[in-house]
DNA sequence: CCCAACGCTGACGTCAGTGTCAGTTGGTAG
DNA sequence: CTACCAACTGACACTGACGTCAGCGTTGGG
C-alpha cells in the first residue's frame, strides 16, 4: 500500500533523474546530482531506489512500455479505418509521445544500451516482444498484399531504426521537429523508399 | 617519430580496449581490464592514453573515420558505373567493414553517445559532416530524377538510422548476418519502402 | 494533546578504480 | 664490457562516489 505521499516523492525523483541523465549522460550523472535537483537529502534517494542503475532501469523500462502501449494492433474489420490510416495513427502516437519526452528519447534511444548487461537483457526482451508483434502484423500485411515481399525481420529492423534515428535527430534539433512533418516523412519512406522509379 | 615498437603496443592496447568495451560496456570496463587482457602493467596504459575516455574516443573516432572513408562519392561521368551500382557498392563496403568489426559496431553505434559531452560533440561533428556530404549527393540525385522529392534531411536521418539498426541487429544475432542479404535488404528498402503499391 | 508511524536527514566510513613515479629490464651502440 | 635510454613495472597514495543508519521533524488517528 504505497501512500500518495510516497508516490509523489518517487515521481519527483524519477523526473529529476530523467533530467540529470538527459543532461549529463549515465556515466557522469551521480546520485548527488539527482537529489540536489530534487531538493532532497542523499539518503532519501535510497528509500526509493537501490542505486543509480535502478532508477535508470525504471525510467527506461517505463518509457519503453509507454512506447509499446501507444501502438495499437491494426484492425481489419469492414468498419475499421483503412490499415494505412491505422499505421499512420500509430506513428503519430509514437511521435507525439517522443516529442513530449525529449529527454527520454535521448536516454532510451541513445544511452540505454551498453550501460549494464542485465539492463541490456531486459531491453532486448522488450525489443524482441515488440518485434515479434510487429512481425505478425507485417505477415498479415504481406498475406493481404498490403506489404511488399521480403525478409520481414530485416525490413522491421530498418524501419524501426529509421524511426528511432529520426526521433533522436528531431530531439537534438538536427532536423525540424514538426510532428506532422515527421509522420509524413516516415509514411513516405515506408511507402516509396528513397529512390525514384 | 613514433617507433614501430610503440605503434605496435598502442595497437595492442586499442584492440584489448575494444574487446573489453564490447563485452562489458563503457561503464563497467576498467583500465585494469584492458591492461590485463593486453598482458601489460597498469602504468603502461598511461604511457599511451590519458585515461579510459581517451582510448574510447580514439576507438570510436577511428571507426567513424573508417566508415566515412569507405564511402566514395558517386561519379556521374558517361563511363562511370550506374549511380545505383555505386550506391550499392558503398553500402557493401560499409556492411563489410561492420561485419569485420562487430565489436566496434556495438561500441560506436550502441554505447558511444551519452558517454561524455565532449565526445558527443566530436561525434556530432562527424555526423554533421557526413550528413552534409550525403545531402549534397542526394540533392544531385533529386535534380537528376534519381531520388524522389522530399525533405532530404528527414530522408537521410531515416535511411542512416535504418542502416545502423540493421547492422546492430546483425551483429547481435537478432537477424541473419549474410552480407549480401543485408545489402539487398537496404537497397530494396531504399528502392521501394515497405508497403506494396 | 499525545505518540506512533512515517518520511527524511546528512555526516561518516568504505572501497573500487585512478594516476603516479621511483625503480627495473632489455636491447643497442660505442 | 659498459653506458645509455626507451619501454615497462607495480606498489602506493589518493579521490570521490557510494550506501548506511542513528536520530530528527511531521503528521494524523485515537
Amino acid at each position: 500500500m504505497t501512500s500518495p505521499r510516497r508516490e509523489l516523492r518517487r515521481r519527483q525523483l524519477l523526473e529529476a533523474a530523467r533530467d540529470v541523465f538527459a543532461e549529463k549522460g549515465y556515466v557522469a550523472a551521480t546520485v548527488d546530482d539527482v537529489v540536489a535537483r530534487c531538493g532532497v537529502a542523499r539518503g532519501t534517494f535510497y528509500l526509493y531506489f537501490d542505486d543509480k542503475l535502478d532508477v535508470f532501469g525504471a525510467l527506461v523500462s517505463d518509457f519503453f512500455a509507454r512506447v509499446a502501449g501507444s501502438i495499437r494492433s491494426i484492425e481489419l474489420g469492414a468498419d475499421a479505418a483503412p490499415p494505412r490510416e491505422q499505421l499512420r495513427a500509430n506513428l503519430a502516437r509514437v511521435v507525439t509521445l517522443a516529442m513530449d519526452e525529449p529527454g527520454m528519447v535521448k536516454i532510451a534511444f541513445g544511452t540505454a544500451f551498453g550501460v549494464d548487461p542485465a539492463l541490456d537483457e531486459r531491453l532486448a526482451r522488450f525489443y524482441a516482444a515488440l518485434s515479434t508483434f510487429m512481425d505478425e502484423t507485417l505477415q498479415t500485411g504481406q498475406r493481404l498484399g498490403l506489404v511488399r515481399g521480403g525478409d520481414r525481420r530485416l525490413m522491421l529492423s530498418i524501419a524501426i531504426g529509421g524511426l528511432q534515428q529520426l526521433l533522436r535527430d528531431a530531439v537534438d534539433g538536427h532536423v525540424p521537429s514538426d510532428e506532422h512533418a515527421l509522420v509524413d516523412a516516415v509514411m513516405d519512406f515506408l511507402q516509396s523508399g528513397l529512390l525514384a522509379h
